[in-house]
DNA sequence: AGACATGTGTCTTATAGAAGATATGATAGC
DNA sequence: GCTATCATATCTTCTATAAGACACATGTCT
């Protein structure tokens, strides 16, 4: 036969395992899942630059401008970072401007003691078998080792954001109280840079409530003061849950901006 | 192609493409800015199929790539709908995919009686002078006519929303209870075709309040239900507002989905 | 310091075939 | 004659390739 066929990369894979895939997808999007594993895999690892488009190109034996159109749709998805002249990079949650990505709650406007950073107070971290309602967000089974981290935002002195976090046990083994109180940069940062864990994508499920007496008390407001509870399941690679976090968030200087396009 | 002599340079040949005043942008974004124009000026109605990118590449001077790139960011913007084989369409509120894409309210799982199409019921509207703050979000001088529509939103029979929808006077001229009352699609679709006013993106900020005694009537809750208030500021072409619209939700058998990417 | 080379992503053009949708015309069966 | 079915032609968008000009960043040489 033809000793080289170009393009050959849907031949030798009859059987894609994930999500029932149709067997036939366009070839950007068969480079877009191999550069994803090497992403999982950890060849190239956050804050590195990736090999250039046309060196990606000459790996994969397809055209620059299909690795493009590949690593296009993942920076868009925020996994890769492109800087003109320079490279394109594993995006990180240690940089600045996506500091915070997860976190919609803003200042009102106007509102000056809540400007400037948030002070972190890490209630308790424990490490305990799975209750039911976790086990389940996080896909586990009911018993397996898990983390609750419990801690209280603050803006401007002010109480606001009281969260429970659910971590994994397995990915996260070793993690103290310690650990996390020392640290003085975002959380996901810290799970990047001591677990290898990524969150890449997550949702939020919004509701109002009255507060707990013991998130009352953390937050020092009155037990009938409505509050905005904010369920977050995040995901990592191949769409892992892992993390589950439930705030509670004072709602009288700040509101969760949301932009629909 | 051409059979000519290549070494001749003709006159006309290196065809300065017909560009706007904005010079220093990519050429996709100026044909960008181009299609946004003939689509705001009403050159293509909602629904109506827009010329073939070939025809925009020729009309414009400019390659077919360079069309499709400028197409392809109006269609992740909601602007313009693909349809392979068929044409691109002018993207409209009408479409029962895009029905509720500002609707971020969801039934819990699992909840059966909140399943199904929402009733509406209007319970008022009128045309008054409006109020500093309404102005101000509308970007109007303060005294300047505005429509006040408010209505409920019931799902099951259970009354679920309550909104206080500001409309600036002039674009929505005629607007009337009857009409809105007779309406039975979803209002941007009214809108849409009854005033040619397309919403295009919106911004909403949420806190968590108890209900003021008329809405804790109208939503039959008791006034200590925590409720959540969502403001939302949607805007037309060129970024202009078109709506102030605050509503308060009922979040015991609903839930605000949010997704973070 | 300035000029230059090189490596990167960005933009534009051109060409070609694949895939989905639709109209038209031929053909077979009644 | 009439209708159902198939094949074909011709639109459209979608995917892939290739090549060159440009912009940005960072060196190295003079």
């Amino acid at each position: 036969m033809s000793p080289s066929t170009p393009a050959e990369i849907s031949t030798d894979s009859p059987d894609t395992p994930v999500l029932g895939s149709p067997a036939f997808s366009p070839l950007y999007q068969q480079i877009k899942s191999l550069v994803l594993q090497s992403l999982q895999l950890g060849e190239w690892k956050p804050g590195d630059p990736i090999p250039s488009e046309f060196e990606l190109a000459a790996r994969y034996k397809v055209s620059q401008g299909t690795v493009r159109k590949a690593i296009d749709e993942l920076a868009k998805n925020h996994l890769l970072v492109r800087r003109q002249g320079k490279g394109t990079f594993v995006a990180t949650h240690a940089e600045q401007h996506v500091q915070f990505r997860f976190l919609k709650l803003k200042p009102d406007d106007g509102d000056i003691i809540s400007q400037g950073p948030a002070q972190r107070h890490i209630v308790d971290c424990k490490r305990l078998k799975a209750p039911k309602d976790v086990a389940q967000a996080l896909a586990l089974a009911s018993g397996d080792p898990v983390f609750q981290v419990r801690r209280v935002l603050s803006f401007g002195a002010v109480p606001t954001i009281f969260e429970d976090i659910w971590l994994p046990g397995a990915p996260f083994k070793g993690l103290t109280a310690d650990r996390l109180s020392t640290d003085t940069g975002p959380m996901y940062a810290l799970f990047e840079a001591e677990f290898g864990i990524r969150m890449l994508r997550a949702q939020e499920k919004l509701r109002a409530v009255n507060p707990t007496p013991d998130e009352a008390h953390l937050l020092q407001v009155a037990g009938n003061t409505p509050l905005l509870r904010v369920e977050r399941l995040s995901f990592t690679y191949q769409d892992t849950p892992m993390e589950w976090r439930i705030g509670v968030y004072r709602t009288d200087h700040h509101h969760y901006l949301n932009d629909l396009n």
